[in-house]
DNA sequence: ATTAATGATGTAAGCGCATACATATATGCT
DNA sequence: AGCATATATGTATGCGCTTACATCATTAAT
């Protein structure tokens, strides 16, 4: 390994002006610059960023604990944070909980020790009092995607009643009457708050959602298809039904279209989430949006202010609002 | 901060005897090890990576250069190569080249600068020139999904050539005579491959591929759907179309669906990859799976095993075979 | 010409830890 | 009791770098 010994002793200069010609240059003689930098290059040196950060207790880098990598819904987040924080010269090193609770103690862990300078959490696993427990032995977190109310001004997040009152409004507003709604699981506290919104607006409007046409799974395509073939044997009717992700309306969908029910005609389907493939599938999946990649960038930036405590140019958007992005799985019927 | 050497004041042990207990608690005395670990936990002590990286010369973490994290194509291998690393106990960085050549080269001298003892590249951009150059000066360097024979010991790779001769196989044992196919864009490698081994077995067969059959375009959904209308109205006919990805195949097949074209009655489509939506979809999409997940868990611990030159258990698999997924999109004819 | 200010560079300390080596204590053996 | 060996702990150096401070050479101001 090449240090800057090596290119100090070479180029005929200290260590110390090694360094200044890499950080910061305009201290340095244009001349002893060039110098220094034709050595660098011949002997290909590279700074040890490892020494860099003990010598300067900084490592300008950002750690993110996700559920996994596997999934685009982490990944366009991941791209989002990634992409903020290069704007602002920092780095970002993700770690997956491998979808456990201590996975993500774990990984948040793991990030303090490799010395990163806030970290971004999207737990999925502990509970609010976890959450807020952990923030306030940590005042460098923030929360993607989700709101604990204790540590809100960390938060980053989808308003997600607004987005199930969305739904339930855009059936509603084209005649549905009868719903089912497939939950995710009640852990995740979207689960919660999309629960919320949907009953919101149901209640507001006076209409009733049958008990058994209420139920629950995984947030994965397995689990939405299952669900939905208990729900179409339940022997209730109903004509539409609001799913809580995305993965979970294709699995609906796909049980329709397996047994012959027809989509939209006899079926109404809302999923949530707005994942890419929900467009370039057929038909092409109504879905409640929500912005990502954009939530990642925001958290990254918060992250950084709070790693800094520099204040950026622009406020941060914390709160995102979700949008319907009505397609072809929605139609309208006789009320 | 508080730091190795705050437990061992409140110790009573010297630096060296906090270290140890850390490292290789076999050394000490069982009731130090307890008072100093009662000590650590009150503390709350966090071992600082960085300083352990610096005076160790060891990382323990491999880095890994992907084009984003927001599509599951890396994301899956980015999954394996974390799980492969975690069971021999190193971590993972992942950093993403923002689909570009330059990025490529960045994110690998930038985890090269973090220290990380070997990094596993999927490049999209270089030449395999470049990768020769690039792997010939970093000796701990592994290639993901791609071969290329200057460093095939280093390589971890689906056999492209064979998942194309089975596409093409699967097309002519259903009767089909009339192909086309849609490619990706020709700076890849896996184009390459794929091309071949799709005309191979043609050849063999003795059957023709009309030129104006065989277009590219990009690795998405847009452009898939684009070349499909354009092969459509080409004026050749054909029963069948062999995508070089499962992104371009949904495009294809979406054209078909939206134009009223019947998926498989019409014309059969195969796609390529597997991704997780090709079984969710309607008509589930028949393709060449390839194992992404074992494929990066293996490139991880052949990263590993150049790291620390240590040689595993049971040999590392470098090539991974393709199969046929067959499901719905693809039909037999009459000859 | 003298002094003060400025600019360019060097010196040296120390970031938090691992580890080779030295030391001290306990154990087994004759 | 005397010695060799094993076990437990401490001392001190250095990993590669940044940076406060010191030094020296120029230049501007008086």
């Amino acid at each position: 390994m090449v240090t800057m010994a090596d290119v100090a002793r070479r180029a005929g200069v200290s260590t110390a002006t090694v360094s200044r010609v890499l950080n910061k240059p305009i201290q340095v003689d244009s001349r002893t610059q060039e110098i220094v930098r034709t050595v660098i290059s011949e002997l290909q040196y590279r700074p040890n960023a490892t020494a860099q950060g003990l010598a300067s207790r900084s490592s300008k880098t950002i750690g993110v604990v996700i559920n996994n990598f596997g999934s685009a819904y982490y990944g366009r987040m991941v791209d989002g944070v990634e992409h903020g924080l290069q704007s602002v010269g920092y780095k970002t090193i993700a770690e997956s909980s491998r979808e456990s609770l201590d996975g993500e103690y774990a990984a948040f862990n793991s990030l303090l020790e490799r010395q990163c300078e806030a970290v971004i959490v999207h737990s999925d696993s502990m509970s609010d009092e976890e959450v807020a427990l952990l923030f306030e032995r940590n005042p460098k977190a923030v929360l993607l995607n989700r709101l604990v109310v204790d540590v809100r001004e960390r938060c980053v997040y989808l308003d997600n009643v607004k987005g199930a009152e969305l739904a339930a409004r855009h059936l509603l507003d084209r005649g549905h009457r009868k719903f089912a709604m497939i939950e995710g699981p009640g852990r995740h506290y979207q689960v919660r708050e999309r629960r919320l919104g949907f009953k919101n607006v149901l209640r507001e409007a006076g209409v009733e959602i049958h008990p058994k046409l209420i139920a629950s799974g995984e947030f994965t395509y397995e689990s939405g298809m299952a669900v939905m073939s208990q729900l179409v044997g339940s022997g209730e009717r109903f004509t539409s039904v609001f799913c809580h992700s995305d993965e979970i309306a294709f699995g609906a969908l796909n049980y329709c279209l397996e047994k012959g029910i027809r989509v939209p005609d006899e079926i109404s389907i809302i999923g949530f989430d707005d994942l890419r493939m929900s467009s370039q599938i057929w038909p092409k999946l109504t879905t409640i949006s929500q912005p990502l990649r954009d939530i990642g960038v925001a958290a990254g930036l918060l992250a950084h202010k709070l790693a800094t405590g520099s204040d950026p140019d622009c406020p941060i958007q914390q709160i995102f609002e979700p949008e319907v992005a009505e397609r072809d799985t929605v139609r309208s019927v006789e009320p």
